[in-house]
DNA sequence: CCAAAAGTGTTTTATATACACCCATGG
DNA sequence: CCATGGGTGTATATAAAACACTTTTGG
């Protein structure tokens, strides 16, 4: 594979190195104050313009897929070290105005964070919308959306992804409530700890929070090694 | 959307007609005798001529993705009426020799039959595989029947479209021979019964095997308006 | 009458659910 | 000392697992 530089508008591309047709469209996932939310531009380029949409961009030639999402997303948002997954693809002969183009969505999910996005140049504006309440979006985003939410919830059922979401240390209650908060129910507290913590993935740690008018929780970590025996072992994490 | 015709060999296509550089790839999965067969044809043309590879072909312009599946099953395989969901897309730049092409898979399980199938003019031969002794596959098809694989198994587990690979009349104990095989596990017989018929997702018909020389199991129709009524109620299907 | 698969119930064990109060801390 | 969220256990209900024999039919 060819390294791909981060390079700004799309316009700075030749026409050469991109594969004509197919673009990578990315939904990042994020978790602000109990509340899901999605991360969207407002798109500053045709067709289109003034728009809010999914941060993405044409695949250029030797450059995988995956790489493809990663560097849509930082020349449009600012963001790195994310890392996506492949949901599927969508190509609907008339989803794009001009022409034919095959979009493959990735999503990852993240930490909720505002500091370092900043619009690339084909962006006016960037913004992380809470996924219950959600502007007019571009072409099929809307349904690229609906389809990657639904694979997110299967997903985060089935395997300890959710994780993701939160920083290293974490208390019980965060995690309760990333639960509750994409798969859009609630937990009696109680039998949420009960269940996890016999999945023994959790590492207690001796620290609690800090900063806190009230009793201070207890951290925990994720331990992805143990959660590889485990799984080795024939374990399957199961919400 | 332009109805596209079946068309035969990919030379027949004028360049103009195909999207560069995407394809959609097939897996059709098919049970016989208790054991998960999938469908390969021995390619007729180059690149890897005389290897066996997945049904599919390049997707034209105006042609839907699905459609394009269905199409190129069809030029191949000579088999209509398959119906084909979208697995993800394989993208790794280096997956054709020739040049770069991102392909879609697409699956389907169906009636294990051999009547049908007729190679078009871009195969030699045509034949089902058990799926526990598959010859060497031609680029990355081997990566993408496993990911299929997977893809398949967790699909049976949470919706009942394994019936799929039944006729319409079937005995339990083909219900129950069709999950071993795709997840290679078995069931004890009692239990697995009283699981399936508790859901009330089958219909008892009046109606029993015939031709078998030892007792005639009572035959079961799988209703898909119950499910749709139950799932709008919130239940779902967990095998 | 025999071979071959169909069909059937109960007990035990494990898992899921429901539910309410005291604890620790910072302000 | 009080407001705020942290943390805990038990009883009940439901679901999963284990297990073996009788029935029916065609040949």
């Amino acid at each position: 594979m060819v390294q791909t530089k981060f390079a700004g508008s799309i316009l700075n591309f030749k026409p050469e190195d991109i594969i004509p047709a197919v673009s990578t469209d990315c939904i990042i996932f994020g978790l602000d104050d109990g509340k899901l939310k999605v991360l969207l531009l407002k798109r500053n380029i045709e067709p289109s313009l003034g728009l809010w949409a999914l941060p993405g961009g044409f695949v250029l030639n030797f450059e995988e897929l995956e790489m493809s999402a990663k560097r849509t997303l930082h020349d449009t948002t600012g963001m790195t070290n994310v890392f996506m997954e492949q949901v599927q693809a969508f190509g609907q002969v008339d989803r794009f105005p001009w022409r034919r183009v095959i979009t493959i969505a990735f999503y990852a999910l993240i930490k909720y964070r505002t500091d370092d996005l900043r619009a690339g140049p084909d962006a006016s504006d960037i913004h992380w919308f809470d996924i219950s309440d959600l502007p007019e979006l571009v072409f099929d985003h809307k349904h690229i959306l609906n389809v990657t939410l639904q694979h997110l919830q299967s997903k985060v059922r089935s395997e300890p992804i959710g994780f993701e979401l939160l920083p290293p240390k974490f208390t019980l209650t965060q995690l309760q409530e990333l639960y509750e908060a994409v798969l859009r129910t609630t937990f009696d507290t109680r039998n949420f700890r009960k269940k996890l913590l016999k999945m023994n993935l959790l590492e207690q740690l001796n620290e609690t929070q800090t900063g806190v008018a009230h009793r201070a929780a207890r951290l925990y970590r994720f331990n992805p090694g143990i959660y590889q025996k485990l799984k080795e072992k024939g374990f399957t994490f199961e919400l």
